[in-house]
DNA sequence: CACTAATTCACCCTATTTCGCTATTGTTTC
DNA sequence: GAAACAATAGCGAAATAGGGTGAATTAGTG
């Protein structure tokens, strides 16, 4: 028996929601409440495995509404249910530690499909929003790893490292055992080939669009 | 009806799934090969919407062989089918561009679900697959959100995102309309705030664990 | 009102960085 | 073997950064 809550600001979807689970085989409904403002002394009185959480609400907001949840009882899954398919709301969702994230054109079946899934350690998700964390995963984690990290030559690629971790040319010298002068000559051509004209400049596109 | 090639070492297997996708209504198989040696000219040869493949093949691994697809069919689809659960995998194949990752213990009718499922734009994943997807989802993206931007007040912030930019401190006061002795000041608090004693060093701090 | 934090600015001095030009030694490429 | 490039190194000038010390102004708080 999978103990759901429910919370979502529309009383008619709400309703609709507590009628589908109590009606369906091995579910029940513990808690069906419109905003989240009591929402941590809620879960204490009336436990549950699954939270199905709607995004839009007034007051506390279903992402910071998961993170209270995780917070409080990280045991707890948090399943999203919302109509955004914005690219800002999957990230903090995910982010915030929700399990799953289902679109509300679901269709009743498939709502109880996706707390059972997630029940039984999956992560359900719309298939478009599905596609949409596999691309927000590869945009995020390789940037570009495809860029000829403007063909700096490995000696180049030391020094900027070293520049990154914050170290002055002497001590890069010292490192690297070559004189300071050296040092001098690669940060040059360095920032020649990165377009920029100081080491906080370099340090910053060396971080954002390269290896480093 | 949705065309599939088949990429799959052993032969039992490859076989099977030639036979399901054949006797199966909506899909057609166009290929099955044990290798990905002659991958390009033979898809070239025989194109599909989707290719179904393994990661353990001799020669060219899957993950490679997704990369070259994308390199060169990139409208055709890639689904990962294999024994592995291990992170790197699941990892790999999604920056490799693979649109679904599912285990080979799905049963037939499972595979020709996600096969469809990938084809109308989802990216199927097996549930346990989802949730690791979530977890290095979040645990690669926000290392630690919760910091407290180091108690930087108002003004250091603004003058480290300058810093961030690589301007020079002639250059933060003229935009800030203050003197260059207040920037350096500034800076001094933030250098302290930080723990650190260059620019370089700010700028990689700043970017690495906070906002800007 | 007294206290504190944030912001602003000044002066001084040294260290470091940036950028110009030049040059030698290997290694690889054509 | 000439040409190209990587890595090394040097010199010198001008600009910038970094650190010490001190201080006035404003805003918010108990």
């Amino acid at each position: 028996m999978i103990q759901v809550s429910i919370f979502e600001d529309n009383k008619h979807l709400r309703e609709t929601f507590q009628l589908l689970l109590d009606t369906a085989e091995g579910f029940i409904c513990t808690g069906a409440y419109p905003d989240c403002r009591d929402l941590v002394p809620q879960l204490e009185v009336n436990p549950c495995d699954i939270v199905l959480m709607d995004i839009e609400m007034p007051g506390m907001n279903g992402i910071e509404a998961t993170k209270l949840i995780k917070e409080n009882f990280p045991e707890t899954l948090v399943l999203i249910q919302t109509v955004f398919f914005e690219d800002e709301y999957i990230f903090d969702a995910i982010c915030a530690g929700a399990s799953g994230y289902i679109l509300k054109s679901t269709t009743p079946v498939g709502y109880l499909e996706a707390i059972a899934n997630a029940n039984a350690g999956g992560s359900p998700m719309t298939p478009g929003i599905a596609r949409r964390v596999f691309e927000l995963f590869k945009n995020n984690l390789q940037p570009q790893l495809a860029n000829d990290t403007y063909n700096l030559t490995n000696q180049e690629k030391k020094v900027l490292q070293q520049l990154v971790d914050g170290k002055s040319y002497k001590l890069i010298a010292a490192e690297l055992f070559v004189a300071i002068d050296t040092i001098k000559s690669h940060v040059r051509n360095i920032y020649a080939k990165l377009h920029v004209h100081s080491g906080t400049e370099a340090v910053s596109k060396a971080i954002r669009d390269k290896i480093v």
